[in-house]
DNA sequence: GGGCACGCGCGTATT
DNA sequence: GCGCGTGCCC
């Protein structure tokens, strides 16, 4: 395999280095990193080291001489991982050697190789990366320019349709026939309009980066043929998330050496609803003959109670390619597993047990905030647990939601600094030319529309024909000469080198009057969006001017900046993914809940396989102890509605699960915690029919665990009571602006504008002149 | 053109 | 139960 050697060998040291980093491997991680030629499938259990084994698999490529840094390709899926890879290879070396060019995402990767060969794709080597929102904007106008009904055919539907497709590498003269009914029978005639559409914006969407890619290498041998030299060596992590585009990508790409590895886990495979192909992953042997098969078992994370659990979990799925994952660690806790009477009741628990945890409880040490991490199926239900922990006063941070570039007030900026850099970007222009409000609606926009669709130029040059033909007038037709003015001047301004771009920036939103528009701004919102726009001026200070900024934010969407001090992670079980904390919760396991009811209808056993996964990725971020709970009842969009224990949990393995005793069930009596509007008799008959229920509480009866009820928030924190007064105007992150109407302990009775009245503890608001703005 | 009221739909999420 | 989007009215 290893057949043609580069030009340079000699130089790069046949006889290698000393390599000490070895030593730091157990048995199957030296066979993966030292397996350097050919293909390799490294099946990476949860815990088994897996970025250990990957990074030193790249310095050992480098230390032996293998391959230069530029001639490893490696690729990752997020932005995150890329920068830990990097990071973790330069701690390896001693920073001897300089970046690796080809380390990073996909898609990072296919705007480097596209760039180079964006005419053979029909584009300029300056093509513009739309993000979702532009892309759905652009279906929008196809939609209305085809006449067809908004309302029955979406364009966030076409969004889903066209990029499921390009996903699967279909340019839209190979959507088979048998997708042709898709979006009333026209998706295939509007995913051709819309391609269309972007080549004449000179702009690609996410999904053709890889797709224009694929193309270019199936179309052009010399092309391809160039980069199987070039990338000598090839490395993907995650491949159980590759779909069938950048599947095709990577074969193309290793199709002349062979020498790629895949790590990955099929049983973490959890993201088919978003393309992913676990086929890819199972089929590895039969792509790439002669592979080798590594398997990480050794776990360096989890106690054997809590593998034991995962694994008899997974173990109910069918395709598998099979893993036994092992520990040295000690036995530690059970998983354990209680019931609530309903969501709040579980909230409540978890957020009494984790107070427990922090002073050590039935004899386990104590915990950090920052060690805990509680993981639900769906976002929706943190809220009763951000309701919970406010009330009480528990720090936590939600992980995930919606990143920074994605906020409103980021995009619009941007959009503003995308017209002063290019004019010419409609897109930007539409985004902002009523934001803020400049009395231009859908009138005057139609107009600038047209205007521009004449004379075959921006809307941004329409724009200024139209007023000098006196198509507008009024309030209107002053506030966009006054932006259109603004437009050339900012451009003028960014070619001044004696105006940084961080000042052009704050000109910008000033003289726009967008920050002026936040300033207005009564809602609660609005002070944290002004300080998202600091956010981003500071953002701007490491870039050397506006269009580097803006071009390493359309691939990068990073949502690092965390507040300081000890919290509790609240995430959904997607988002834990490659993270790991020494106590998990697991709330919701309730059939409908978890395993999903829509990915059940949608995929059938499919879908309950990836919810599957998902359990068991859930189960194996818990170092030391798992608690798995559900709720008998729950809200569901306001209606109350009796839930069942999920299955997964009748998969749990009864030697590795103590089951507690459900507070509300056994101790409180079932009126006192019975919310009110149900009928308490007909969800406690469903809730015992259940095998799950039985079990547990046959299991409960066996050995009982009693609750220490302690008394809590001793500790009152007099001093930040002692700041407010009745009448007072305070600020709340999330609940806004309110007055204070009592004070109880530590905490606060507010009246707050928009949520109505709250306990809230006193040290979550400060008092509303302290906001700067 | 902006503000309000009604109706619908509601998952997980990266680039 | 809530938020978003549309449509109607001023």
């Amino acid at each position: 395999m290893s057949s043609a050697p580069g030009p340079s060998l000699s130089q790069r040291a046949v006889s290698a280095r000393a390599a000490p980093y070895l030593d730091e491997l157990n048995p199957a991680q030296r066979a993966a990193v030292e397996a350097l030629d050919g293909p390799v499938l490294m099946l990476a259990g949860a815990g088994t080291g897996k970025t250990k084994a990957l990074t030193t698999r790249i310095a050992h490529l480098l230390n032996t001489g293998r391959a230069r840094p530029n001639e490893i390709l490696a690729v990752t899926f997020t932005n995150k991982a890329a920068r830990e890879m990097k990071a973790r290879i330069g701690r390896l070396l001693g920073e001897a050697v300089e970046g690796m060019p080809w380390l990073g995402t996909f898609h990072a990767i296919c705007v480097k190789l596209l760039r180079r060969h964006a005419e053979l794709a029909g584009l300029k080597s300056n093509f513009t990366i739309l993000d979702t929102d532009d892309q759905i904007r652009l279906m929008k106008q196809l939609i209305q320019a085809e006449n067809i009904d908004e309302k029955r055919w979406p364009a966030r539907q076409l969004a889903g349709i066209i990029d499921h497709w390009k996903n699967r590498a279909w340019t839209p003269d190979k959507v088979p026939a048998a997708e042709a009914g898709a979006f009333n029978n026209r998706g295939t005639e509007l995913y051709a309009l819309y391609q269309a559409r972007l080549k004449e914006l000179n702009a690609v969407d996410f999904g053709d980066l890889l797709l224009h890619m694929v193309t270019i290498f199936q179309t052009h041998d010399d092309v391809l043929e160039q980069y199987r030299r070039w990338f000598r060596y090839i490395l993907v992590d995650e491949y159980q998330d590759t779909n069938v585009a950048q599947y095709l990508w990577l074969r193309l790409l290793a199709g002349g050496h062979h020498n790629i590895c895949c790590v990955g886990d099929d049983d973490q495979s959890i993201y088919g609803w978003r393309g992913a192909e676990v086929g890819n992953i199972l089929r590895f042997e039969k792509d790439f003959p002669g592979a080798q098969v590594i398997r990480l078992e050794q776990n360096y994370r989890s106690t054997p109670h809590i593998l034991a659990a995962a694994s008899g979990v997974i173990s109910a799925n069918r395709d598998r390619l099979g893993k036994t994952l092992w520990t040295e660690a000690d036995e530690g806790e059970k998983v354990r597993l209680i019931g609530h009477w309903d969501g709040e009741e579980e909230a409540r628990w978890i957020g009494e047990e984790i107070e427990s945890m922090q002073r050590g409880t039935r004899g386990m040490r104590p915990f950090s905030l920052d060690e805990i991490a509680i993981l639900v199926r769906a976002s929706h239900q943190m809220r009763a647990f951000e309701d919970r922990f406010l009330t009480i006063g528990l720090p936590y941070r939600v992980i995930g939601g919606p990143r920074f570039y994605e906020r409103m007030e980021i995009r619009d900026a941007m959009a503003y600094f995308r017209l002063a850099v290019s004019p010419a970007d409609d897109l930007a222009f539409e985004r902002v030319v009523n934001t803020p409000k400049r009395g231009l609606g859908d009138k005057a926009q139609q107009k600038i529309q047209v205007a521009a669709r004449a004379a075959g130029v921006s809307l941004v040059e329409g724009a200024k024909r139209l007023l000098a033909d006196r198509g507008l007038s009024g309030k209107g037709a002053a506030e966009l000469a006054k932006l259109l003015d603004g437009i050339d001047r900012w451009g003028r301004m960014a070619g001044e080198p004696e105006i940084s771009h961080v000042e052009l920036a704050e000109i910008i939103l000033d003289e726009s009057g967008y920050t002026a528009m936040w300033q207005n701004d009564k809602s609660p919102e609005a002070p944290g969006r002004l300080e998202n726009l600091k956010e981003l001026v500071k953002a701007l200070e490491e870039f050397e001017n506006l269009t580097g900024f803006l071009e390493h934010v359309s691939l990068i969407m990073d949502n690092e900046a965390e507040g300081e001090g000890e919290k509790v992670s609240v995430m959904t079980l997607h988002a834990a993914k490659g993270l790991e904390f020494p106590a998990v919760f697991l709330p919701g396991w309730e059939d409908g809940l978890f395993p999903s009811q829509r990915a059940m209808d949608e995929s059938g056993l499919k879908g309950l396989e990836e919810e599957r996964r998902l359990a068991y990725v859930g189960i194996t971020r818990a170092g030391e102890l798992a608690t798995i709970s559900f709720a008998g009842n729950r809200r569901v969009y306001g209606q109350w509605q009796s839930q069942l224990p999920s299955r997964f949990i009748d998969e749990l393995p009864e030697e590795h699960v103590e089951v507690l005793t459900p507070p509300g069930l056994y101790g409180g009596g079932y009126g006192a915690a019975a919310p009110r509007g149900i009928e308490v008799a007909a969800s406690r008959a469903d809730v015992y029919n259940s095998p799950g229920w039985k079990r547990m509480q046959a299991r409960a009866g066996e050995r009982p665990v009693s609750q220490p009820r302690e008394s809590r928030h001793s500790v009152i924190d007099l001093e930040a009571v002692a700041a407010y007064a009745v009448g007072e105007r305070v600020f709340h992150q999330k609940f806004g602006y309110g007055a204070v109407t009592a004070i109880e302990g530590d905490k606060l009775e507010v009246e707050f504008e928009k949520a109505g009245s709250k306990k809230v503890v006193a040290r979550f608001v400060t008092a509303a002149d302290d906001i700067p703005f």
